[in-house]
DNA sequence: ATCTAACCGAGACGGTACGTCACGTCTTACA
DNA sequence: TGTAAGACGTGACGTACCGTCTCGGTTAGAT
């Protein structure tokens, strides 16, 4: 995840050898990254503008145009290392309270974290867009970390299918939840949820 | 589903008793969702405008405002029936052939039907902005047709959870995947989803 | 003169039978002709722009666009009558005193008034862009005024060439002189001129 | 002229004693002086952008702003040279014919010439900012040529006023057509100029 | 048979973001 | 120190759409 998208700050600077002209501006990357942070929490996705990126982060428009092409592709950069540090549960003894354990963070994470918000506007924006569409299915972030934790529990669970339906089998209920109605399902649930996936997967 | 939100149409024409003055051109309301039908498949949802429709309506642009707030408020109007339709499914007397036939459909509604795609932009648009998210959640037009096929096999399915749950994990996964990634799930994981759900169901 | 520019606001008006949706603002339309003569005096000319004009207009900027298509065009439907009024001397019962006194007037209005200040500005213009030197030669605002002069002496002047060249050589010099040096002939000057033109024309 | 204007250009070089460091690039001035000639005429002036001039250039822009302030003086300088050699007619024995052949050509300067082209846009910047002014009213191109043709005929035009009305009266008219009109005055009406000039100055 | 109220289309209005362009300055590596 | 390259913050460009407004006209029930 991390190396998908350090894509977009390393593609230019680390071209072979050292480049002609002045140099990119880390400063200004920080900058726009922030404020896009913040006005994501200030104004909402819908109000985020690359006008209003631009001022709040104090750089130039042509400097936005000129290493991104959309506000997605700044949002994804802005909250990639957030989710993952976000989403990372430690290993539990037990299967199904480790699984158990995730979706709740996962469940909390759309719900009530910024870099959460994010996430939900950027699966919004890819409704809009191809290519946001073709950027969050190739960061693929939720799944990153959904994929890690099955992974842990893989020896107890022989059974489980394919990366892709056991992912969506997993965070599916709780991203549908949350994207349709905005609400969580009770700790009750998911615990439900997760012996629904454990019954059949450890056979 | 088809009273909520017929209340967009409805609301003025039905209020108590006769109204005075010109009544609503029926004529317009048509023009008005024909045209976000059309324009939705030849221009996208991004590229959707409360002006565009207007001029592809051959509608004034307050009628647009006099009647609708939003142009998700028009898509929903526009798309209720052909969702409640194109989501509906004989019943079949095995369960998991049931459940899987509506899967299939479910899928193939949200990655090739222009209902589907316009499902999708509305969810999308929800993640921005709090009025859709409760237009979506009120209409549920997903819910409403998946909880009518759980309701065909709860008799063989009697630890089924809560409608919400029950409904989030039977469609969640396969609307995580069409949301993030834009593809749909093979017919046999399908399957293997089912009996995962009817396993811990039927007791 | 005033019928050539009068085309820009009555064209679209005038337009055989009365028009269809809301009519143009004859308030707007005052709005950005005072704003531009004002911001001409305050800033000049170089730093004279359309969003400029838009704001101290309190007007839109799309409002600007759809009536005018250049600055220059706005700057001369706002200085056409001043520019007539200012020029326009009472007839002297002296041939060489009536065209002494139009050339002192000329000589004033080109170095002081701000209208005068207008027509540089818009003579200077037409030599960077085509359009604006169409513009200016069909105003034609000195010749016009210049004209007129000419023709009260013509009785005691039957050797005057034709318009164009009689024209030129009456205010070219002038003109001349306040476009390359920004500089005026003293009233001797000016005298010693209309005696030149006066006694070959006198014959 | 040719003093005022190499002042641009041997400001630095020339500075008392020798320099230190790397000496300017000659090629380079050279470069910039023969992309803006060849860009006023591809582009116009109002196109000519200081961008545009380096990247003809293949010079830095930093390379521009340092030895010039505007597009107008590098301009000046690239055209000073044109102007001296293009308005140098060879003398006539007859006054009338002296001054008819160099109004003749000062015409055909001003309307198809490149470097009468320059120097139109030169005077419509003059009318726009106070700097390019000056900058024209030092150099005097045109006044410069013209005083040298009417010296030539001053023995038999001893009644010749100053040479500021002197010039004007003889050129401003050719100007004045050319600059509000972009046309030119045929032959014979360039001879009757002459002629009304010349029976006053003669007596 | 008017009158009156609410609708209708058209389209101009003041705003504001869009993405691009040129400005004049700066910061690199190189000569 | 001069140079080419090129990124920087600034700000105007002309366009598009926003939601509102003002026209002339239409369509009903109420007078």
């Amino acid at each position: 995840m991390r190396d998908t998208v350090s894509r977009y700050s390393s593609a230019v600077t680390a071209d072979e050898t050292t480049r002609m002209g002045r140099p990119r501006s880390e400063r200004s990357r920080r900058a726009v990254l922030h404020a896009v942070d913040d006005l994501l929490v200030d104004v909402g996705y819908a109000a985020l503008t690359m006008k209003g990126i631009a001022e709040r982060a104090g750089v130039g428009r042509q400097t936005l145009y000129r290493w991104w092409t959309t506000k997605a592709e700044i949002l994804l950069e802005a909250i990639v290392d957030d989710v993952e540090e976000e989403l990372t549960t430690p290993a539990l003894p037990d299967a199904a309270d480790d699984l158990a354990a995730y979706l709740r963070e996962l469940r909390d994470f759309l719900l009530t974290s910024p870099a959460g918000h994010a996430y939900r506007a950027l699966v919004g924006e890819a409704q809009h867009d191809p290519t946001v569409r073709d950027l969050v299915h190739t960061a693929d972030l939720l799944g990153t970390s959904a994929r890690a934790v099955l992974d842990r529990v893989r020896p107890v669970a022989p059974a489980m299918p394919s990366a892709d339906l056991g992912t969506a089998q997993f965070v599916g209920p709780v991203v549908y939840q949350a994207l349709t109605t905005g609400t969580g399902f009770p700790d009750d649930d998911l615990r439900e949820h997760v012996r629904t996936l454990l019954d059949r997967w450890s056979t």
